[in-house]
RNA sequence: GGCCCCAUCGUCUAGUGGUUAGGACAUCGGCCUCUCACGUCGGUAACACGAGUUCAAAUCUCGUUGGGGUCACCA
């Protein structure tokens, strides 16, 4: 039987860094099977839930690059994939419930449920109201309000066999007559999951560990109905770096966020999959190789702390390697980042020797894009303290005899230049450094960047002697005053 | 408090009875060097605790402690 997952997050915010993971998870399996990804919208908290979230939940999504086979925009055969398109469904199903005996119609009110949780609370805060089952035996019909709860065995245990956990059992009796269908006739999560998952041929459920305890109750419906149980999985959660649980409104782990800051998918991804999961000491995956060697069974079952700097070097990594992202691709990446700096787009010959030479430095595409704009300004930006301190009266005559010697280099080659440069330093008696440092200045406006002669190679002759130039004149007028 | 789950360096993790407990990030030091990075070499750093089982326990069992999740007409 082919492989049908789902990731069905609710619209009330941003997508987080542990709802990209649980989405990644499902869809590196659906991917690795040829199996069904699905995006089921989970909006039946019509308080919570958004129309902008949703879009920011699908845009994350799209751009991690977890494309879905059924759901919100591409339809599917079991449209529709919003859950509040779907009440008659679940109200449907809530009646069958109550006709088989296995759910009643409750009319305490919420008013009076609320006045006793309040209650309760005041009385012993640690010990919470739950549902005595005031309305379990009388057989309500729809003639006043209610909700409709499901009837929980008061003996027995419910058990079932969790991919990561291993078997998980319940006793019955710690449950309450818990609610399917809310007085508006909107189904209650664990209630509308369940319908879903079933008549979305769901196989395998992936989620949170948050869920673990709403799963013996999803259980109970499957049986009550005579359906078929999905496989599970819940994942360890991903804690915040003080060990609290991660936030939908906390836009500081919002993928979008690091999408902003110039991170790439890929390394967003990396990052991700290996927060619980591992093959080993293999920490760089591509995506490819995500695909073909992930498995539930190496997930692990401690719950773990966010870590920005692991984060930030992952996505490094990505960013850094060739074998990762192509020039091509890293080119294209970075174009936006460099527009935004208000640099056009500059000959793709030349982007991509200058990305060769900022590659090592750059851990986020905006590093990458400030690292290259020397390149791109014409004249570039020139730092005022490196300027004060390395274009003065002892910088005139490096500077002079270095825009001599360039002038007559024969071969404009990086290598070939570094080798005629030294050469003549040593000859002259001026050090490498004090060349150097100037020229620097000169030519990238800052007193740090890649290799001079590399920088020389990607400007050219003409700019970089036109750069020297300028500097010399800053030089000779810091000399004069 | 009930129910459920978890426990290896600061962090992410490898490890399934016998290892000098490995890797990565972070951190500290050396090297490389025209700056900054990259790279490279090395250091500090962990099996929560207590009982068992066993010739042998990070690995199995029980307990303790600690942490987390969840207990709505939220999802």
């Amino acid at each position: 039987m082919s492989e049908r997952v789902r990731f069905a997050p609710s619209p009330s915010g941003y997508l987080h860094v542990g709802g990209a993971r649980t989405a990644l998870f499902n869809w590196l399996w659906a991917r690795q099977n040829g199996g069904t990804f699905i995006v089921r919208v989970e909006d039946t908290d019509q308080e919570r839930s958004s129309l902008d979230s949703v879009r920011a939940v699908l845009d994350a999504m799209r751009w991690l690059g977890m494309d879905w086979d059924e759901g919100p925009e591409v339809g599917g055969p079991h449209a529709p994939y919003f859950q509040s398109e779907r009440r008659d469904i679940y109200a449907r199903y809530a009646d069958e419930l109550v006709e088989r005996g296995a759910a009643y119609r409750c009319v305490c009110t919420k008013e009076e449920l609320d006045r006793q949780r309040a209650e309760a609370l005041a009385k012993n805060p640690k010990d919470p109201f739950r549902y005595p089952g005031t309305c379990r035996d009388k057989n309500h019909d729809k003639s006043k309000p209610y909700v409709v709860r499901f009837k929980v065995p008061h003996s027995g245990a419910t058990v079932f066999e969790d991919l990561v956990f291993g078997p998980i059992s319940t006793p019955n009796d710690a449950q309450y007559d818990f609610v399917l269908a809310r007085g508006d006739g909107f189904p209650v999560y664990n209630f509308s999951c369940v319908v879903d998952d079933h008549l979305m041929g769901i196989t395998l459920v992936g989620r949170g560990r948050d869920h673990l305890g709403n799963t013996p109750q999803q259980v109970m419906l499957y049986q009550a109905m005579d359906w078929a149980l999905p496989r599970f999985a819940h994942l360890p959660l991903m804690l915040d770096k003080k060990g609290a649980k991660l936030s939908k409104r906390m836009a500081s782990v919002a993928v979008q966020d690091y999408r902003d800051k110039g991170y790439t998918p890929e390394g967003v991804l990396n990052y991700l999959v290996r927060f619980g999961w591992s093959l080993g000491d293999q920490e760089i995956f591509t995506r490819q190789q995500l695909i073909d060697s992930f498995s539930w069974d190496r997930i692990g079952r401690a719950d773990g702390k966010f870590d920005e700097a692991k984060f930030a070097d992952v996505a490094f990594e990505h960013l850094k390697e060739p074998h990762l992202l192509s020039l091509e691709g890293y080119a294209e990446r970075v174009q936006p980042f460099l527009a935004a700096r208000g640099l056009s787009a500059p000959d793709k010959q030349q982007l991509g020797q200058a990305i060769e030479t900022i590659r090592p430095r750059a851990r986020t595409l905006i590093d990458a894009a400030q690292a290259l704009d020397f390149y791109f300004r014409e004249p570039p930006e020139l730092d005022a303290a490196a300027a004060a301190k390395l274009l003065v009266a002892d910088a005139v005559a490096p500077l002079e005899g270095l825009i001599e010697r360039l002038k007559n280099a024969p071969n404009w080659e990086a290598h070939a230049l570094e080798s005629d440069v030294k050469v003549w330093s040593e000859q002259s008696g001026i050090k490498m450094k004090d060349i150097a440092q100037p020229a620097r200045v000169a030519l990238t406006g800052k007193a740090a960047s890649p290799g001079l002669f590399e920088v020389m190679v990607v400007l050219g002759r003409e700019r970089s002697l036109q750069r020297l130039a300028r500097g010399l004149d800053v030089a000779r007028g810091a000399g004069a005053r």
